[in-house]
DNA sequence: GCTTGTGTCTCACATAATGGGACAGTAGTC
DNA sequence: GACTACTGTCCCATTATGTGAGACACAAGC
C-alpha cells in the first residue's frame, strides 16, 4: 500500500535532503525544519549522504551539497552532446546580444535547459542549468513543438512566459532536419524591444547554425 | 552487523547505480552487470531515482543521467562562491596561456577542482570539473599545503602528479591572508617547457589576484 | 547552578526494501 | 508457426532494513 508518488522511502527522503541544501546551506535543525523529517532521520540520511560525497559540512557543521554533485552533474551534462557543441557559440552569442542565452531541449512534455550563460547585465533573466520549462508558453517552446515556417527563420515571444521578459529562438536541427533543440536570447522588454526578433534573430540564427556545425549535424558548407 | 562502509543500504546502492551511469548510459542488463545488483534491485533502484529526475531514459529505454542533476550540480557549483568570482579570471588565463587551467581548495586530505576551462589544443590535460586530486603531487597542491615562499610568488612542477604534465599554481587568498584556493595552467611538457612558471607565472598570479577582488577578498587597490 | 540550544548515538520495533521467480514483449533462427 | 534467447517489468512472502523517540554530551546564555 502507498507506493503512489511522494516521500515513504529512505531515497525520496534522502532526496527531499538535496533539495532542501539546493537552496541554501543550512544545519541540522533548519534540515530538520525544511525536511520535516525526525531529527535523528535528519541526520543519519545527510551523514549517509555525505560519506558519499553528495554532502559535505562546512567548518561550523553545517550541511551543503558535495562535491560528487559537480562530477555527477558535468558527466550528465555530457550525456546531451549537443551541450559541448554549443558552449562556444553560446558565448559567441551572449557577447553579440549582451543577454541571457540558452539552449533547450524537449523532455516529455517539458523543455529542459542544458546550457546557460547570463547576461552581464545588472537586470537579467535567469533560467538555471537544469531549468524545467513548460512547452506551453515561450519562443523556445514554440519552435520545440512547432518549428519555424522555414529554414533560417527564428520565432520571439514577449512576456509571454513570464511578465516583462522578451526572447528570440531557433531551432537545431539534425542531419535529417528534425528539429533537436532550440537556442534562446532572452532579457527584459526594455532592453530587447518589443521587436526582440528584429535585434537579434539573425544572431540566433547564426549561433544555431554553428551549434550544427560543431556537433556534426551538418556539413560546414551551405 | 555491517555498518562499515560500503554497499548494504538503499541509499549506497542507489549510490552505485548513479556512479555506473556517470561512467556511461546503460541499458538494464548492462545496470546489472555493472552495479552487482539482482536485476529486480537495478530495476526498481533506477526506476525510483528516474522520478526524481536523477536518471532518465533515452528512447531505447536505457538508463542515463538525469536533468535534475545539472540543477543540484549547479546549485553545489554556487556553495564555493569563489567559482563564480573565477570564472571570468580563469576565462582570460586560458586565453592567454591557451593551455587548461583550474581552481582547486582543499577539501579534507585531498583537493577538489570547483572550476575548470580546457584548452583549446588537440593535446590537452583534462582535469574535469569535481575530480578530487591528492594533496601529495602536483604544483596546487603545494600551493595549498604550503603557499609560497613570498606574495606574489608561484609554483610549477614538472611530471609530478602525471607523467609529461607541467602545471604553475598560484594562491588565492582571503582578506585575512590565509590560502582558500589555488589557480593552475597545467599542459604537456612539449608546450610548457620545462619552465613553465617563466612562461605562466605572472599570468597565474595576475588571475589569482583578479579572483580575489571579484570575491571581495581584498579591495581593488595594491 | 539551571536552562536551552546544539549535534550525536543507541536500540527495540515494524515498516519498507529485498530478490527469486513469473510474466510479457521482441528479435533472431530454423 | 514454434522454439530459443534475450529483453524490461512486476509480484509477494520473507526478513533484513531503516526508523525515530529518547538518552547523552557539549556549549552558550542567563
Amino acid at each position: 500500500m502507498g507506493n503512489t508518488v511522494g516521500g515513504v522511502g529512505v531515497l525520496d527522503k534522502a532526496v527531499d535532503v538535496l533539495a532542501a541544501l539546493e537552496v541554501q546551506p543550512r544545519s541540522l535543525s533548519e534540515l530538520v525544519v525544511a525536511t520535516g523529517l525526525p531529527r535523528a532521520t535528519a541526520h543519519r540520511l545527510a551523514t549517509a549522504l555525505e560519506q558519499h560525497g553528495l554532502v559535505r559540512r562546512d567548518d561550523d557543521g553545517r550541511f551543503m551539497l558535495g562535491t560528487r554533485l559537480l562530477s555527477l552533474g558535468q558527466a550528465a551534462a555530457e550525456t546531451w552532446p549537443l551541450a559541448t557543441s554549443a558552449a562556444a557559440p553560446l558565448a559567441t552569442l551572449r557577447d553579440e546580444t549582451g543577454e541571457s542565452v540558452q539552449l533547450f531541449v524537449r523532455d516529455g512534455e517539458e523543455r529542459v535547459c542544458i546550457a546557460a550563460l547570463q547576461s552581464l547585465h545588472g537586470l537579467r533573466t535567469i533560467v538555471p542549468l537544469g531549468a524545467r520549462l513548460p512547452l506551453s508558453a515561450g519562443s523556445a517552446a514554440r519552435v520545440l513543438v512547432a518549428g519555424v515556417s522555414q529554414p533560417g527563420d527564428w520565432v520571439q515571444s514577449v512576456g509571454e512566459r513570464e511578465a516583462g521578459v522578451a526572447s528570440v529562438s531557433a531551432p537545431v536541427r539534425d542531419s535529417a532536419g528534425r528539429i533537436v533543440a532550440a537556442v534562446s536570447v532572452s532579457g527584459p522588454i526594455e532592453r530587447t524591444t518589443k521587436q526582440p526578433g528584429k535585434r537579434y534573430g539573425a544572431f540566433v540564427v547564426n549561433a544555431a547554425r554553428q551549434i550544427e556545425v560543431n556537433a556534426g549535424l551538418r556539413g560546414a558548407g551551405a
